[in-house]
DNA sequence: CGAGCGCTTGATTGAGTTCAAAAATCGTGG
DNA sequence: CCACGATTTTTGAACTCAATCAAGCGCTCG
């Protein structure tokens, strides 16, 4: 785990919201695909709100394997948040997966201090939402075969299905793209 | 830690406003172990301090299996953040590990609207870091071997390892008893 | 003090991985 | 706009780790 500000998740209304608030710190960007923003082992994270375009982020463990933590799309905000609450240096690396307008926010943009309390509050509430997507995320990991896992991915970000190259599904998955290959093929001879 | 007020680790003058906000809501109650607070289903979660012992949620899926989702020793709080934040039925069993002294916040302990502002902020990085947990969560799950998994939970949580049975241990790493059974003996082994 | 629960051990099974290679798709330059 | 090389997806076979099934041991607590 690199960073803290890539496990918050908040939609296109709040964010338009924050940004309003943090203007002053934030710097605008279009980036072309493949773009890398940030790598483990960096000693801070920032955040990334997507105005256009479709961001993820992903660690790669000791066996040179990725694994997608989060997408996303126009209107999120991705960042390290494990690296922002405890401090530490970010895990996670966070790219481009399509041509994409960003716009940077500073190390602290989460930080109460800047934040005035009725965003913040409502920001709140975006925490826990973002806990709640992470809570059920962990109990599909935990219980969940890799066909379930589809299924609900599916109903759950059907923006993002036709956005994104297979084998990144399957590493946000947790299955190989093989395992994915072979899953689709089971489901569709269902139908 | 005494009470829910010092877990949000404010001045008294803020606690004696939280308090007198919440003390209606509060209620204190001694459960012997076993016992059921919360079960799958039910329309709204509840917060639950632990003042002393400990408390578990888990699921338990349509096969009939059990899938610890964490363990709450003292001063912990613990509730069903997903069916808070979502408003929709919890799926999470809460029950005690031991017998254990808690109280039970009403279900709306966690609304912005009933907690000062200032308060929550200092809150909101108590989310933050709970987000934290969960990211290390996921990325543990889908990157982590069985011995891995469990090297990390005994580094991270030493004051639960020996009061909770090996079974919930292994549910909590998302593996059968047997199989930490095999892996604890792998790791015997090796030293 | 014995019945049941929890933990361990071993044998078998199975979902998903790894490895390899072919088929499909993408993207870039001419 | 096409063509060709690169990347992605699919398919298949062999393998692996953990799950399942089954049995025995040891504690505890009723």
């Amino acid at each position: 785990m690199d960073s803290i500000l890539d496990l918050l998740e908040i939609n296109s209304e709040d964010a338009t919201q924050l940004y309003a608030s943090l203007k002053s710190s934030i710097q605008k960007k279009t980036i072309p695909k493949g773009t890398i923003l940030q790598q483990q082992g960096e000693p801070h994270t920032k955040g990334y709100f997507v105005k256009k375009g479709l961001l993820r982020s992903y660690t790669i463990d000791d066996k040179g394997k990725e694994h997608v933590f989060m997408f996303a799309p126009e209107g999120w905000i991705i960042s390290d948040i494990e690296s922002q609450a405890m401090d530490v240096p970010t895990e996670l690396y966070i790219d481009a997966v399509e041509n994409s307008e960003i716009e940077i926010l500073d190390r602290n943009w989460l930080n109460g201090r800047k934040i005035p309390p009725q965003i913040f509050q409502s920001s709140g509430h975006k925490l826990l939402k973002r806990i709640a997507v992470l809570q059920k995320r962990v109990i599909m990991l935990m219980s969940a075969s890799a066909e379930e896992r589809y299924q609900h991915f599916l109903k759950t970000y059907p923006q993002i299905v036709n956005r994104v190259p297979q084998k990144m599904i399957a590493s946000y998955l947790g299955i190989t793209p093989e395992a994915l290959s072979t899953t689709k093929r089971k489901i569709f001879k269902k139908k």
